[in-house]
DNA sequence: ACTGTTTCAGAACGATCGTTCTGGTGTAAC
DNA sequence: GTTACACCAGAACGATCGTTCTGAAACAGT
């Protein structure tokens, strides 16, 4: 059992903290089960982060960058400007079948739910997270409806927002599939208008 | 200050369980606060609902059976099929603009986000609401897309939501509008195939 | 070998919260 | 007037949890 290969506390407590707070929600997880499953100590916690919400807020800031690396990655591959605007229903599908990104539903909607009224830093991370999808999809938007894009970015970003509560509530089957049908209705709505 | 118009105990607790516990957050919110705004003594919550998580399921089955009654109004005033089938939206415009009813976004779905493995009761408070959503949009949707009405429903769930969570969120602006335009475009890609 | 840094295990503290207990008041029926 | 029931105020208990403290081990750079 050599140090060698082990990684870092920090490193180890924001991995264990994506995986597990956003998964079996982060009010339901206690610190000292993070510290158990992160092989840390609570010292080494609050030497790094200083609280409880501010490992959440970091762990919300690093879970947006990888959202937003992979979301990168299916618009560029996408073939014309429907698909690139429907990319973040494939980019989705990845984002979540990846085994180190675990979640119930999604944790920028949990984290605004569970904690109301709190660190700034988690209401930041939210708003963070709202601006990219609205900036983004606005853009993807563009080319499909002119003048109308802003419309056709908010239906966009309600399908968007559908998919992920319909995991939460298990039903339909197939959220993404459903969420990638209706964005495609509203484009095509869009394209003839 | 005569007895005579005040209600009992039991209702005054209900009423404030709404107001408050969906407004404000379930666990944010104290059984102290609640015993203080509904003026009632600890003792007397115990005795009729024996938990606060057993007051929190009566409080959804109880909202639950009001938004049922608000929606069917909207869909019996409906004047065609479409509109049935949109109905869901302008209950929704009706439901929350109603003063006795604040909430933050949606009751169930905070809760099933909030409280994971607890109650029974709530985990069943929850799948009734979906329950009741399945099987009326699916109801509604028959007229307009015959074999498909599954996937059409399916996707007019996702836009309901959708349009929950974008109060969630805080954008759009106006949610209940871009659901229903959403909506809207599913229903029209559906009568046209 | 010395020093600074990182990390550890584990106990302890303090606050919050759900729940129960004690003892009692007010009201209505008979 | 007594019985029964609904309700009250407020203290108290027990559990959970975030956070801090104590004291020490492991390791890196010089």
């Amino acid at each position: 059992m050599t140090t060698a290969q082990r990684l870092p506390a920090r490193t180890r407590l924001l991995q264990t903290a994506d995986r597990v707070l956003f998964d079996r929600g982060i009010r339901a997880t206690p610190v000292d089960e993070l510290l158990r499953e992160a092989d840390v100590s609570a010292a080494t916690l609050y030497t790094h982060f200083g609280s409880k919400d501010a490992l959440v807020a970091e762990a919300l800031r690093v879970r947006l960058a990888d959202w937003r690396a992979v979301w990168d990655q299916h618009v560029v591959a996408a073939a014309d400007d429907t698909a690139r605007l429907l990319a973040v229903f494939d980019a989705m599908a990845v984002y979540r079948s990846d085994q180190h990104h675990p979640a119930r539903w999604c944790a920028f909607l949990a984290a605004a739910t569970e904690l109301p009224e709190t660190a700034d830093e988690i209401d930041d991370a939210l708003a963070a997270d709202t601006a990219l999808l609205a900036e983004r999809l606005l853009h993807l938007s563009r080319p499909l409806a002119g003048e109308r894009a802003q419309d056709l970015a908010d239906e966009v970003l309600l399908a968007y927002g559908g998919t992920l509560a319909a995991f939460l509530r298990g039903s339909p089957r197939s959220p993404i599939e459903a969420g990638r049908r209706l964005a495609h209705s509203a484009v095509r709505a869009h394209r003839r208008a």
